[in-house]
DNA sequence: TCGAGAATAAAACGATCGTGCTATTTTGTC
DNA sequence: GACAAAATAGCACGATCGTTTTATTCTCGA
């Protein structure tokens, strides 16, 4: 069971290389301008000898997305499965991604912050991929609070969808303006505004 | 005091023709990875014809910046001014700000939250406007919410700063998940959690 | 250790980028 | 309506893009 996954060929290794120098890339200077050229450099490698293990651009972002979302799985849904279901792991999912942003897993931020932004009108297999990973992350945020709500933890009169976008809405906006104004007490401002919803959610019910 | 700024020389309706388009396909494409010649094919001039009107490609960015900004102006702050000071502005400006976003003033949701996520790591002459300008809209909507706390209206225990910063996510992130997904109810529910929210902090006022 | 196959590199391709230079056309004023 | 000035176009530049082709180096199981 050990977290890191044991790489058997050099060509994994250096492609899983490729791939986290990109993730890191692309959250700051975006995932199309990152060229391979500079990609290259920054791995300190031929463009063709990094190309060959992609076949195209579009396959090294969506490789990118792919690894991306593995870091995701790693630094917020795998920590928050330890809370036990309901109130607390909706809290869980909350804070790690909070706590994921703040600690800059990625330099850039969110990395489907980044890129959903930039691929929503670009149709093709890339964008399709990101608003699929992006689904996946606000379906399962949205199946906790329906455990929640089923525990009678939190008022059902509410839809979960619209609680997820809520809590959802204040890491969002606490990365963007983390990263447009380099203020981290933004981050203690949206884990209050998280805490205060979900608390008032619960006294409605209560009442 | 007509609404439409009329232009004396020629070239200045070309340079306004050029910005509209550009802002419009800002929003689509990127602010970066729209290209001279595109804009120029766009607008049906030479590369070159169009270049000669800002002499670079960041004066160019600067004066889509600036012109995007008198949109959001005309199109949010100046109808919210109809409404009276106190509470009914902050719901007026927020109000808007989500029309805005709804009837897509710009085909690819808010100028702002496209290339702000675009610039943010990209230091420059256009990344410190674009901060400049999210800065001021977001003074402009706290001073709004600080003269419905002095006026009574919303409760002052929460600054508003925070109550601004939680105003501002829902339409944040129901312009990004409309343009991901595609859902145009996102925005219903925007209105519902800015309405709720400011109706929370009414309540709490009134006991 | 040797040899097949994987991994990497070098060089070149056409396309497009932002930008400068030089014409040519168009505009607005006397 | 002539004429200076403004506006636009044509063309070329060096650089960089994604990609292909060809050659070289390295890896690792038999």
């Amino acid at each position: 069971m050990d977290k890191t996954i044991v790489l058997k060929t050099k060509g994994e290794r250096t492609r899983q290389a490729i791939l986290t120098t990109a993730a890191d890339l692309a959250t700051k200077e975006g995932l199309e301008p990152l060229s391979i050229g500079r990609l290259a450099e920054a791995t300190g490698m031929s463009k063709s000898g990094l190309f060959a293990h992609f076949g195209s651009k579009e396959e090294l972002q969506i490789a990118t997305a792919e690894y991306a979302a593995s870091v995701f799985v790693e630094e917020v849904i795998a920590p928050a499965r330890a809370a036990p279901k309901g109130l607390p792991r909706v809290w869980a999912l909350c804070d790690h991604k909070l706590g994921y942003l703040e600690r800059q897993v990625f330099p850039g931020g969110c990395f489907f912050a980044s890129t959903s932004v930039e691929f929503s009108h670009r149709p093709g297999p890339v964008r399709d991929r990101i608003e699929q990973l992006l689904r996946s992350w606000l379906s399962y945020l949205e199946h906790a609070v329906e455990q929640a709500q089923q525990s009678g933890e939190l008022d059902d009169s509410l839809s979960a969808r619209e609680i997820t976008f809520e809590l959802d809405s204040f890491a969002m906006a606490a990365n963007w303006q983390y990263h447009m104004f380099g203020d981290r007490t933004v981050f203690d401002g949206a884990r209050r505004a998280t805490r205060e919803r979900l608390e008032s959610l619960r006294r409605r019910q209560a009442a």
